[in-house]
DNA sequence: GCACCTGGTTTAATATTGCAACCACACAAA
DNA sequence: TTTGTGTGGTTGCAATATTAAACCAGGTGC
Protein backbone atom coordinates (compact mmCIF):
# COMPACT_ATOMS: atom_id res chain seq x y z
CA UNK A 1 0.00 0.00 0.00
CA UNK A 2 2.70 2.23 0.09
CA UNK A 3 1.08 3.68 2.83
CA UNK A 4 -2.87 4.77 2.74
CA UNK A 5 -3.41 8.52 1.31
CA UNK A 6 -3.22 11.01 4.15
CA UNK A 7 -5.09 14.58 4.32
CA UNK A 8 -3.61 15.67 6.60
CA UNK A 9 -1.73 18.68 5.07
CA UNK A 10 -4.58 18.65 2.00
CA UNK A 11 -6.19 22.35 1.65
CA UNK A 12 -9.78 21.32 1.57
CA UNK A 13 -11.53 21.03 4.84
CA UNK A 14 -13.30 18.30 3.96
CA UNK A 15 -10.91 16.33 3.07
CA UNK A 16 -8.85 17.03 6.54
CA UNK A 17 -11.89 16.34 8.66
CA UNK A 18 -12.10 12.90 7.26
CA UNK A 19 -8.55 12.23 7.77
CA UNK A 20 -9.28 12.97 11.14
CA UNK A 21 -12.40 11.26 11.60
CA UNK A 22 -13.70 9.73 8.85
CA UNK A 23 -13.24 6.30 9.52
CA UNK A 24 -16.17 4.30 10.66
CA UNK A 25 -15.14 3.87 13.94
CA UNK A 26 -13.87 7.23 15.04
CA UNK A 27 -17.12 8.47 14.16
CA UNK A 28 -18.96 5.59 15.85
CA UNK A 29 -17.02 5.89 19.23
CA UNK A 30 -17.59 9.73 18.95
CA UNK A 31 -21.69 8.60 18.88
CA UNK A 32 -21.00 6.85 21.71
CA UNK A 33 -19.27 9.19 23.55
CA UNK A 34 -21.72 11.74 22.93
CA UNK A 35 -24.26 9.46 24.66
CA UNK A 36 -21.93 9.45 27.89
CA UNK A 37 -20.38 6.23 27.29
CA UNK A 38 -16.78 6.80 28.45
CA UNK A 39 -15.10 3.87 29.08
CA UNK A 40 -12.69 1.32 27.31
CA UNK A 41 -14.59 -1.50 28.25
CA UNK A 42 -18.19 -0.31 27.42
CA UNK A 43 -16.87 1.21 23.91
CA UNK A 44 -16.10 -2.34 23.26
CA UNK A 45 -19.13 -4.18 24.48
CA UNK A 46 -21.32 -1.57 22.69
CA UNK A 47 -19.74 -1.09 19.11
CA UNK A 48 -18.27 -5.23 19.15
CA UNK A 49 -14.70 -4.06 17.61
CA UNK A 50 -11.57 -5.27 18.51
CA UNK A 51 -10.14 -4.22 21.36
CA UNK A 52 -6.57 -3.66 19.60
CA UNK A 53 -8.63 -1.25 17.11
CA UNK A 54 -10.23 0.18 19.94
CA UNK A 55 -6.87 1.32 21.76
CA UNK A 56 -5.61 2.82 18.79
CA UNK A 57 -8.61 4.67 18.01
CA UNK A 58 -8.72 5.81 21.37
CA UNK A 59 -5.56 7.40 21.07
CA UNK A 60 -5.74 8.63 17.82
CA UNK A 61 -8.70 10.48 19.16
CA UNK A 62 -7.06 11.69 22.22
CA UNK A 63 -3.87 12.69 20.21
CA UNK A 64 -6.26 15.47 18.04
CA UNK A 65 -8.11 16.92 20.92
CA UNK A 66 -11.45 14.83 20.40
CA UNK A 67 -11.39 13.18 23.41
CA UNK A 68 -9.46 13.43 26.36
CA UNK A 69 -8.27 11.28 29.05
CA UNK A 70 -9.74 11.77 33.03
CA UNK A 71 -8.60 9.59 35.75
CA UNK A 72 -11.97 8.14 36.85
CA UNK A 73 -15.06 9.34 38.37
CA UNK A 74 -17.06 6.21 39.66
CA UNK A 75 -13.59 6.47 42.21
CA UNK A 76 -11.76 3.04 40.55
CA UNK A 77 -8.30 3.20 39.43
CA UNK A 78 -8.98 3.46 36.12
CA UNK A 79 -9.25 5.57 33.28
CA UNK A 80 -12.00 7.35 31.66
CA UNK A 81 -12.41 9.02 27.86
CA UNK A 82 -14.17 12.22 27.72
CA UNK A 83 -15.45 14.46 24.63
CA UNK A 84 -13.82 17.81 24.50
CA UNK A 85 -15.36 20.57 22.68
CA UNK A 86 -13.84 19.65 19.26
CA UNK A 87 -15.31 16.46 20.10
CA UNK A 88 -18.51 17.72 21.02
CA UNK A 89 -18.57 19.91 17.67
CA UNK A 90 -18.80 16.55 15.85
CA UNK A 91 -22.54 16.31 16.55
CA UNK A 92 -23.74 18.13 13.36
CA UNK A 93 -21.91 15.44 11.19
CA UNK A 94 -23.70 13.05 13.18
CA UNK A 95 -27.07 14.42 12.62
CA UNK A 96 -25.89 14.80 9.01
CA UNK A 97 -25.33 11.47 8.59
CA UNK A 98 -28.52 10.24 10.77
CA UNK A 99 -30.74 12.43 8.45
CA UNK A 100 -28.94 11.74 4.63
CA UNK A 101 -30.13 7.69 5.95
CA UNK A 102 -33.67 8.47 7.61
CA UNK A 103 -34.38 9.85 3.71
CA UNK A 104 -32.51 7.89 1.39
CA UNK A 105 -32.39 4.19 3.16
CA UNK A 106 -33.41 1.77 0.58
CA UNK A 107 -34.63 -0.09 3.94
CA UNK A 108 -35.99 2.99 6.13
CA UNK A 109 -37.89 0.32 8.26
CA UNK A 110 -34.76 -0.99 9.60
CA UNK A 111 -33.91 2.11 11.17
CA UNK A 112 -34.14 1.45 15.06
CA UNK A 113 -34.55 5.05 16.90
CA UNK A 114 -35.41 8.54 15.71
CA UNK A 115 -33.69 11.74 16.67
CA UNK A 116 -35.79 14.20 19.13
CA UNK A 117 -35.98 17.20 20.63
CA UNK A 118 -35.77 15.86 24.76
CA UNK A 119 -37.59 18.74 25.67
CA UNK A 120 -41.39 17.86 23.43
CA UNK A 121 -40.07 14.48 22.43
CA UNK A 122 -40.85 15.00 18.84
CA UNK A 123 -38.40 14.70 15.76
CA UNK A 124 -36.25 17.52 15.15
CA UNK A 125 -36.40 18.95 11.71
CA UNK A 126 -34.14 18.73 9.21
CA UNK A 127 -30.26 20.27 9.50
CA UNK A 128 -30.99 23.86 7.36
CA UNK A 129 -28.52 25.73 5.66
CA UNK A 130 -28.63 29.55 5.61
CA UNK A 131 -27.15 32.55 4.32
CA UNK A 132 -26.05 35.00 6.33
CA UNK A 133 -29.23 37.34 5.54
CA UNK A 134 -31.57 33.94 6.30
CA UNK A 135 -32.04 32.67 2.91
CA UNK A 136 -32.30 28.70 3.07
CA UNK A 137 -29.47 27.35 0.85
CA UNK A 138 -29.13 24.09 -1.16
CA UNK A 139 -26.44 22.59 -2.75
CA UNK A 140 -26.50 24.60 -6.04
CA UNK A 141 -26.99 28.60 -4.13
CA UNK A 142 -23.24 27.82 -2.98
CA UNK A 143 -19.73 28.04 -4.71
CA UNK A 144 -16.00 28.41 -3.38
CA UNK A 145 -14.12 31.19 -2.76
CA UNK A 146 -10.26 31.10 -2.57
CA UNK A 147 -9.41 31.83 1.47
CA UNK A 148 -7.50 35.30 1.47
CA UNK A 149 -3.67 34.91 1.78
CA UNK A 150 -3.62 31.59 0.57
CA UNK A 151 -0.32 30.48 -0.70
CA UNK A 152 -0.23 30.61 -4.17
CA UNK A 153 0.53 27.48 -6.48
CA UNK A 154 -1.62 25.55 -4.09
CA UNK A 155 -4.58 23.86 -6.01
CA UNK A 156 -7.71 25.20 -4.80
CA UNK A 157 -9.64 22.20 -4.09
CA UNK A 158 -12.72 22.12 -2.50
CA UNK B 1 -9.43 -9.96 8.85
CA UNK B 2 -11.98 -12.39 7.90
CA UNK B 3 -14.10 -9.58 6.90
CA UNK B 4 -14.46 -5.71 7.13
CA UNK B 5 -17.31 -5.38 9.38
CA UNK B 6 -20.28 -3.89 7.48
CA UNK B 7 -22.80 -2.15 9.49
CA UNK B 8 -25.25 -3.21 6.20
CA UNK B 9 -27.71 -4.17 8.48
CA UNK B 10 -27.40 -2.73 11.88
CA UNK B 11 -30.28 -0.11 12.71
CA UNK B 12 -27.87 2.68 13.88
CA UNK B 13 -29.07 5.22 10.67
CA UNK B 14 -25.30 6.67 11.53
CA UNK B 15 -23.88 3.30 10.88
CA UNK B 16 -25.77 2.23 7.99
CA UNK B 17 -24.47 5.85 6.14
CA UNK B 18 -21.16 5.32 7.26
CA UNK B 19 -21.72 1.67 5.35
CA UNK B 20 -22.53 3.42 2.51
CA UNK B 21 -20.44 6.83 2.28
CA UNK B 22 -17.76 6.41 5.12
CA UNK B 23 -15.14 5.96 3.55
CA UNK B 24 -12.44 8.66 2.16
CA UNK B 25 -12.49 8.22 -1.28
CA UNK B 26 -16.15 8.19 -1.92
CA UNK B 27 -17.37 11.00 0.40
CA UNK B 28 -14.27 13.16 -1.95
CA UNK B 29 -15.93 11.08 -5.26
CA UNK B 30 -19.14 12.71 -4.39
CA UNK B 31 -17.71 16.48 -3.39
CA UNK B 32 -16.19 16.61 -6.85
CA UNK B 33 -19.43 15.84 -8.56
CA UNK B 34 -20.92 18.14 -6.97
CA UNK B 35 -19.07 20.62 -8.26
CA UNK B 36 -19.76 18.64 -11.76
CA UNK B 37 -17.28 16.44 -12.29
CA UNK B 38 -18.77 13.51 -13.89
CA UNK B 39 -16.41 11.58 -16.03
CA UNK B 40 -13.76 8.86 -14.78
CA UNK B 41 -10.39 10.47 -15.97
CA UNK B 42 -11.09 14.06 -14.32
CA UNK B 43 -12.01 12.51 -10.89
CA UNK B 44 -8.77 10.75 -11.23
CA UNK B 45 -7.18 13.40 -12.24
CA UNK B 46 -8.34 15.48 -9.53
CA UNK B 47 -8.35 13.10 -6.57
CA UNK B 48 -5.31 11.47 -7.79
CA UNK B 49 -5.88 8.17 -6.16
CA UNK B 50 -5.48 4.51 -8.71
CA UNK B 51 -7.60 3.80 -11.16
CA UNK B 52 -8.62 0.41 -10.11
CA UNK B 53 -10.09 1.82 -6.39
CA UNK B 54 -11.75 5.11 -8.32
CA UNK B 55 -13.55 2.12 -10.72
CA UNK B 56 -14.46 -0.17 -7.34
CA UNK B 57 -15.74 3.00 -6.09
CA UNK B 58 -17.96 4.51 -8.59
CA UNK B 59 -19.52 0.82 -8.97
CA UNK B 60 -20.22 0.89 -5.42
CA UNK B 61 -21.92 4.65 -5.83
CA UNK B 62 -23.35 3.36 -9.20
CA UNK B 63 -24.98 0.27 -7.26
CA UNK B 64 -25.91 2.15 -4.38
CA UNK B 65 -28.54 4.60 -6.29
CA UNK B 66 -25.67 7.55 -5.43
CA UNK B 67 -24.45 7.80 -8.98
CA UNK B 68 -26.29 7.16 -12.25
CA UNK B 69 -24.08 6.43 -15.64
CA UNK B 70 -25.44 8.66 -18.33
CA UNK B 71 -24.21 7.85 -22.18
CA UNK B 72 -22.35 10.89 -22.32
CA UNK B 73 -22.92 14.50 -22.95
CA UNK B 74 -20.20 15.94 -24.54
CA UNK B 75 -21.29 13.82 -27.69
CA UNK B 76 -18.06 11.26 -27.10
CA UNK B 77 -19.09 7.54 -27.45
CA UNK B 78 -17.85 7.26 -23.46
CA UNK B 79 -20.21 7.55 -20.43
CA UNK B 80 -20.72 9.87 -17.38
CA UNK B 81 -21.30 9.68 -13.91
CA UNK B 82 -24.01 11.71 -12.38
CA UNK B 83 -25.89 12.27 -8.61
CA UNK B 84 -28.73 11.12 -8.00
CA UNK B 85 -31.14 13.18 -5.60
CA UNK B 86 -29.96 10.44 -2.64
CA UNK B 87 -26.19 11.47 -3.83
CA UNK B 88 -26.76 15.54 -4.07
CA UNK B 89 -28.46 14.64 -0.45
CA UNK B 90 -24.68 14.04 0.48
CA UNK B 91 -24.37 17.87 0.58
CA UNK B 92 -24.98 18.39 4.12
CA UNK B 93 -22.54 15.93 5.53
CA UNK B 94 -20.44 17.75 3.45
CA UNK B 95 -21.32 21.05 4.70
CA UNK B 96 -20.99 19.62 8.06
CA UNK B 97 -17.32 18.41 7.52
CA UNK B 98 -16.33 21.65 6.50
CA UNK B 99 -17.89 23.68 9.00
CA UNK B 100 -16.21 21.29 11.69
CA UNK B 101 -12.66 21.56 10.17
CA UNK B 102 -13.11 25.62 9.73
CA UNK B 103 -14.06 25.65 13.48
CA UNK B 104 -11.31 23.34 14.88
CA UNK B 105 -8.82 22.38 12.91
CA UNK B 106 -5.47 22.71 14.52
CA UNK B 107 -4.16 24.63 11.22
CA UNK B 108 -6.62 26.95 9.95
CA UNK B 109 -4.55 29.21 8.10
CA UNK B 110 -3.94 25.74 5.56
CA UNK B 111 -7.59 25.50 4.15
CA UNK B 112 -7.98 27.22 0.73
CA UNK B 113 -11.39 27.42 0.54
CA UNK B 114 -14.28 29.04 1.77
CA UNK B 115 -18.46 28.05 1.45
CA UNK B 116 -20.00 31.23 0.29
CA UNK B 117 -23.78 31.79 -0.90
CA UNK B 118 -23.48 32.35 -4.54
CA UNK B 119 -25.92 35.37 -4.65
CA UNK B 120 -24.22 37.57 -2.77
CA UNK B 121 -20.49 36.03 -2.17
CA UNK B 122 -20.66 35.83 1.34
CA UNK B 123 -19.98 33.09 3.45
CA UNK B 124 -22.93 30.48 4.49
CA UNK B 125 -23.53 30.68 8.15
CA UNK B 126 -23.28 27.51 10.28
CA UNK B 127 -25.85 24.29 10.11
CA UNK B 128 -28.39 24.76 12.34
CA UNK B 129 -30.79 21.73 14.07
CA UNK B 130 -34.13 23.01 15.26
CA UNK B 131 -36.75 21.52 17.12
CA UNK B 132 -39.93 21.31 15.56
CA UNK B 133 -41.36 24.80 17.67
CA UNK B 134 -38.00 26.58 16.50
CA UNK B 135 -35.63 26.06 19.27
CA UNK B 136 -32.00 25.99 18.19
CA UNK B 137 -30.69 22.54 19.73
CA UNK B 138 -27.77 21.22 20.91
CA UNK B 139 -26.55 17.44 20.85
CA UNK B 140 -27.71 17.55 24.92
CA UNK B 141 -31.43 18.90 24.04
CA UNK B 142 -31.70 15.96 21.53
CA UNK B 143 -32.39 11.91 22.81
CA UNK B 144 -33.14 9.16 20.82
CA UNK B 145 -36.47 7.51 20.63
CA UNK B 146 -37.38 3.93 19.14
CA UNK B 147 -38.65 4.22 16.21
CA UNK B 148 -42.77 2.72 16.62
CA UNK B 149 -43.21 -0.62 15.16
CA UNK B 150 -39.46 -1.71 15.90
CA UNK B 151 -38.97 -4.93 15.86
CA UNK B 152 -38.97 -6.31 19.75
CA UNK B 153 -35.30 -7.91 21.14
CA UNK B 154 -33.47 -5.78 18.61
CA UNK B 155 -31.26 -3.61 20.81
CA UNK B 156 -31.57 0.13 20.14
CA UNK B 157 -28.54 1.61 19.55
CA UNK B 158 -28.19 5.12 18.11
C1' DG C 1 -3.29 2.68 -40.77
C1' DC C 2 -1.11 4.44 -36.71
C1' DA C 3 -0.65 7.06 -32.57
C1' DC C 4 -2.97 8.40 -28.61
C1' DC C 5 -6.73 9.24 -25.37
C1' DT C 6 -10.33 7.28 -22.28
C1' DG C 7 -11.68 4.02 -19.17
C1' DG C 8 -10.75 0.70 -17.29
C1' DT C 9 -8.45 -4.55 -15.37
C1' DT C 10 -4.50 -7.17 -13.51
C1' DT C 11 -0.56 -7.83 -10.62
C1' DA C 12 2.30 -7.63 -6.81
C1' DA C 13 3.80 -5.13 -2.74
C1' DT C 14 2.49 -3.16 1.48
C1' DA C 15 -0.87 -1.58 5.08
C1' DT C 16 -4.76 -2.16 7.77
C1' DT C 17 -8.16 -4.90 10.02
C1' DG C 18 -9.77 -8.45 12.90
C1' DC C 19 -9.68 -12.32 16.04
C1' DA C 20 -7.83 -14.66 19.64
C1' DA C 21 -4.53 -15.37 22.95
C1' DC C 22 -1.90 -13.36 26.34
C1' DC C 23 -0.67 -10.14 30.14
C1' DA C 24 -0.47 -6.75 33.99
C1' DC C 25 -2.77 -4.47 37.30
C1' DA C 26 -6.67 -3.53 40.67
C1' DC C 27 -9.71 -5.25 43.69
C1' DA C 28 -12.31 -8.81 46.37
C1' DA C 29 -13.22 -13.07 48.62
C1' DA C 30 -11.45 -17.34 51.08
C1' DT D 1 -1.81 -14.72 50.81
C1' DT D 2 -3.35 -17.24 47.47
C1' DT D 3 -7.01 -17.46 44.20
C1' DG D 4 -10.27 -15.45 41.29
C1' DT D 5 -12.35 -11.99 38.40
C1' DG D 6 -12.87 -7.64 35.76
C1' DT D 7 -10.56 -3.90 33.34
C1' DG D 8 -7.60 -2.23 29.98
C1' DG D 9 -4.87 -3.15 27.26
C1' DT D 10 -0.62 -5.57 23.89
C1' DT D 11 1.05 -9.11 20.68
C1' DG D 12 0.90 -12.39 16.73
C1' DC D 13 -0.98 -14.03 12.88
C1' DA D 14 -4.22 -14.56 9.03
C1' DA D 15 -7.34 -12.29 5.92
C1' DT D 16 -8.52 -8.36 3.31
C1' DA D 17 -7.98 -3.70 1.35
C1' DT D 18 -5.27 -0.16 -0.71
C1' DT D 19 -1.96 1.29 -3.71
C1' DA D 20 1.13 2.20 -7.77
C1' DA D 21 2.34 0.55 -11.95
C1' DA D 22 1.94 -2.12 -15.88
C1' DC D 23 -1.09 -3.60 -19.24
C1' DC D 24 -5.06 -3.54 -22.52
C1' DA D 25 -9.18 -2.75 -25.46
C1' DG D 26 -12.08 0.22 -27.93
C1' DG D 27 -12.79 5.04 -29.80
C1' DT D 28 -11.01 9.21 -32.00
C1' DG D 29 -8.01 12.08 -34.59
C1' DC D 30 -5.02 12.61 -38.37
Amino acid sequence: MVKRTSFEHDDCPIARSLDAIGDWWSMLIIREALFGVSRFGEFQKRLGLAKNILAVRLRALVDQGILKTAPASDGSAYQEYLLTPKGRGVFPILVALRQWSEEFDEHPEEIASILVDKEKGRPVRKLELYSQDGRLLGAGDTALKPRTAVKQNRRVRA
